[in-house]
DNA sequence: ATCATTATACTACACTTGTCGTTGATGCTT
DNA sequence: AAGCATCAACGACAAGTGTAGTATAATGAT
């Protein structure tokens, strides 16, 4: 697997989020935000069909998507090639984060997430 | 700030790591497990000057080469980048992590971070 | 059958990144 | 002063990315 370029993540993002034969009307309302014109929009995925990560699928006049490589997936390979290229660990991740000021209740909400991944059962 | 790109972040790791008016043949020390060609390390060091990540000085016959951008500023805003491109929060992107599964004692350090982030008091 | 619509496929182009080769300046040797 | 060695500046080039224009093919209206 391989990260993807900015742009081509935005479309998949907007793909998990319509699941499986997104119709390309339903892709461009939530692509809607960026503004780019459709034949970028039809690049990006040209560019992703290429790479593997959807398909495309005829469907009378016009073309339905499905992402091949699932949102789950793709962070897990994600999160860790962060940490490969700067970070090291998740410990320096968060330590660099909270240098930079942690939001409202995000820290809550990592502390959580640790609980329960600890299994619940404190120390 | 701009993220960097991977190459021109080893060579940032490797003047972090050597501090200011770092000698080129030291520089190139640090680097040699790329092995990359002289004159790659080079046109990394010029694009991190134009970007004005590094200050060049010259000496004699030498260059001495000093950041500009320090490790922890750059962390601190390359971690928050990191979340706001996919992640959205740090939980998150450490249940990504979780989720591909944490390596021995990350876990643990990360917790210890968080209690010490909480400023130790137990709730 | 023809024309206009429309969505897709193909092509283009500038900028960035990864990687070096060539040229040019500076100083050391003789 | 001439030639050699060294290091840095500049130029080069392919691949990737951001962004979009032009061409083409299918559909529906006359």
């Amino acid at each position: 697997m391989k990260r993807l370029p900015d742009t081509e993540l935005e479309v998949m993002k907007a793909l998990w989020s319509t699941g499986p034969d997104t119709p390309r009307a339903l892709l461009e309302d939530r692509l809607a935000p960026f503004c780019w014109a459709a034949n970028t929009i039809n690049t990006y995925l040209s560019r992703l069909a290429d790479k593997g990560f959807v398909a495309v699928r005829r469907a009378g006049r016009s073309n339905l998507y499905t992402p091949l490589v699932g949102q789950e997936e793709y962070l897990a390979f994600d999160s860790r090639a962060v940490l490969d290229r700067l970070y090291g660990s998740p410990r320096n991740f968060v330590a660099a984060l909270a240098r930079e000021g942690m939001r409202r209740g995000e820290l809550e909400e990592l502390q959580a997430l640790l609980d329960q991944l600890n299994g619940g059962q404190a120390k």
